[in-house]
DNA sequence: CTGAAAGCGCTAACAA
DNA sequence: TTGTTAGCGCTTTCAG
């Protein structure tokens, strides 16, 4: 079955008028007699005629859509942050098509090189975190495909970066639980790819030295496929666990991370309980008991902060060189999990 | 800035060849030397030729590309059926392009019409909470778009439909309060347009009046926006507990709304704990306190159904008349917030 | 004020 | 085996 919608053609049939007239009158051009228009205009709205984008975009190599690749809208911070995304995309009269990389990176690379072949004009990329060599991505943005990346960034690149401030995000998490007395800190990560990973462990480590407290690789877990499987945290849970050097808290860098972390912490972990914080934008910390600290990234606006930059180079008349970083302040939001049962 | 790629034409130019030739080169035809495939082939290679979609879709009238209308991607039932669709779609050959309605009945029509105009080969829909009059996809329908929809339905329009069985969901929900001793229960619902209210509140009533309690009107509560605004799910739990027939227990249909439900009556109702059920696909419901009993839909198994049932649609030769509707079974996940605290 | 024709990138029927 | 040409739906010179 093919879908046959109406086309210039049929109306011009229709009205005994040529394609060129009846362009130009949908498009209410001033050289159309008002009576030509009036005709046209009716009998289009009559029929329900809609112009065929696709045409359209094959004559004025442009889509008015904007593409966007993150590793997997059921995370929080990616459903919010497209939330963002769309409100400004939506305004400014572009079309959004959202596309997941489920952390992989050859997901990732068939995403975006179909969404820029497929003629977006523009990419929304966070990167997965399996994604360090992006020559695919490079490669297009070379050859003048306007890029934006946001939360998770590459240097490979130079164009317009919208994150979070992961480092102070870390630091004062961190020092949050220095403060309230614990002193053996455990850090479960993504991947080391990735930039937020770095960010956030830098913020960790500085926040330590700064406190006197020495940085201790043992205390460091990678999840390379941030959550998305259990069992690869499950693991690093257990085996920082079962060490000599048993952690006192648990600090966590990722949405899925941390639901995930504080889950198996809290099954396995009833009575000696440890303290913990983690980056979240979960709406559902307060539910929780104990009630989960986070650090909680603006999403949102980092979204929309994003697609304002993306728009902003699309519609340039000239090739926009100068690109900026912008980075955003994210929100210590201090709950039960990371206060110490005995400190009342 | 414009982003150019390579076209048939340039490959043409540069080894002196037709396009035709080179496009079936390209395409591997029988009818074209071993030599001059070799040498299109490679160097197409080299300057890293992707065809325009674009150019083709206008060519072939069709896309390979479905379309998805949800209210909210940010719903744990949606990004699971979503990654269902995906799972599907991907390994059929077809891209996916996802909307949001947020329940807003214009905003789902813009994206029907635009998804349409643009040459989706099919859609995949869950109507929006306001959507009870859907003409405009009727519309589209009927001049032989393939849709199928889901979860959300709609009796106006004939075609294949998958949906969880939300009437058992519901019955066997309340039933199991009712086992529990809870003897008023409230429920708490989506807009009375939505199929799966309708489905929901049949399922209660009817395990109601199987337990020979009278249904009572004064016990239920329409939130139309399902929960996206909490004001109103605020308002339907006050007036609910404020009236003299107050409940005690709470059966909440919709993810949303039961995790916003479940955290006002935690707020305001710590001592007198009323029971406490709902829809809702959250992973996260082990790790309230207490833990949240679940009705759990298969959202990953009905976007795969739906999304295999459209591609049926789209690739079938002769129009097709024959429709079903898929039910698929919901879980009913008891946990602590649905037994009574005296009934130990 | 309106029409004819070219062209966007690609495929396919028809010629050679 | 390869080239020429028309056409997908639309806009836009260029001519009337």
């Amino acid at each position: 079955m093919k879908f046959d919608s109406v086309t210039i053609k049929d109306i011009g049939k229709a009205l005994n008028l040529s394609t060129s007239t009846v362009s130009r009158a949908l498009r209410g051009s001033y050289e159309i007699s008002a009576e030509t228009k009036k005709l046209v205009l009716e009998y289009a709205e009559k029929i329900n005629y809609r112009p065929n984008p696709i045409a359209l975009s094959l004559k004025e190599r442009r889509t008015r859509a904007i593409g966007v690749v993150v590793s997997e809208i059921a995370n929080n911070f990616f459903s919010q942050a497209i939330n963002g995304i769309e409100s400004i995309a939506y305004n400014r009269g572009y079309h959004v098509i959202i596309t997941q990389s489920h952390e992989s990176q050859e997901r990732e690379k068939v995403n975006v090189q179909h969404l820029a072949s497929r003629g977006v004009d523009g990419l929304l990329v966070s990167l997965s975190s399996e994604s360090e060599e992006i020559e695919y991505i490079k490669e297009l943005h070379e050859k003048g495909l306007p890029i934006v990346f946001f939360d998770r960034i590459s240097d490979e690149i130079e164009t317009h970066k919208v994150i979070a401030n992961n480092y102070l995000g870390a630091y004062h998490a961190t020092e949050h639980l220095i403060y309230g007395g614990f002193k053996k800190i455990a850090h479960v990560t993504s991947s080391p790819y990735l930039s937020i990973t770095k960010e956030r462990l830098n913020g960790y480590r500085d926040a330590l030295e700064k406190h006197g407290i020495a940085y201790n690789d043992a205390l460091i877990r990678y999840c390379n496929r941030g959550g998305m499987i259990s069992e690869e945290v499950e693991d690093a849970i257990a085996s920082l666990f079962k060490g000599k050097a048993k952690p006192d808290a648990v600090f966590t860098a990722g949405d899925r991370l941390t639901t995930v972390c504080y889950g198996i912490l809290k099954r396995m972990n009833q009575k000696k309980e440890a303290g913990f914080i983690g980056f979240t934008n979960t709406n559902l910390a307060d539910l929780f008991s104990p009630s989960l600290s986070a650090i909680r990234q603006p999403a949102f606006e980092i979204g929309q902060t994003a697609t304002e930059l993306l728009v902003q180079i699309i519609e340039s008349k000239r090739p926009v060189t100068d690109f900026e970083t912008r980075q955003l302040d994210t929100q210590l939001m201090i709950r039960e999990s990371s206060v110490k049962k005995s400190a009342t």
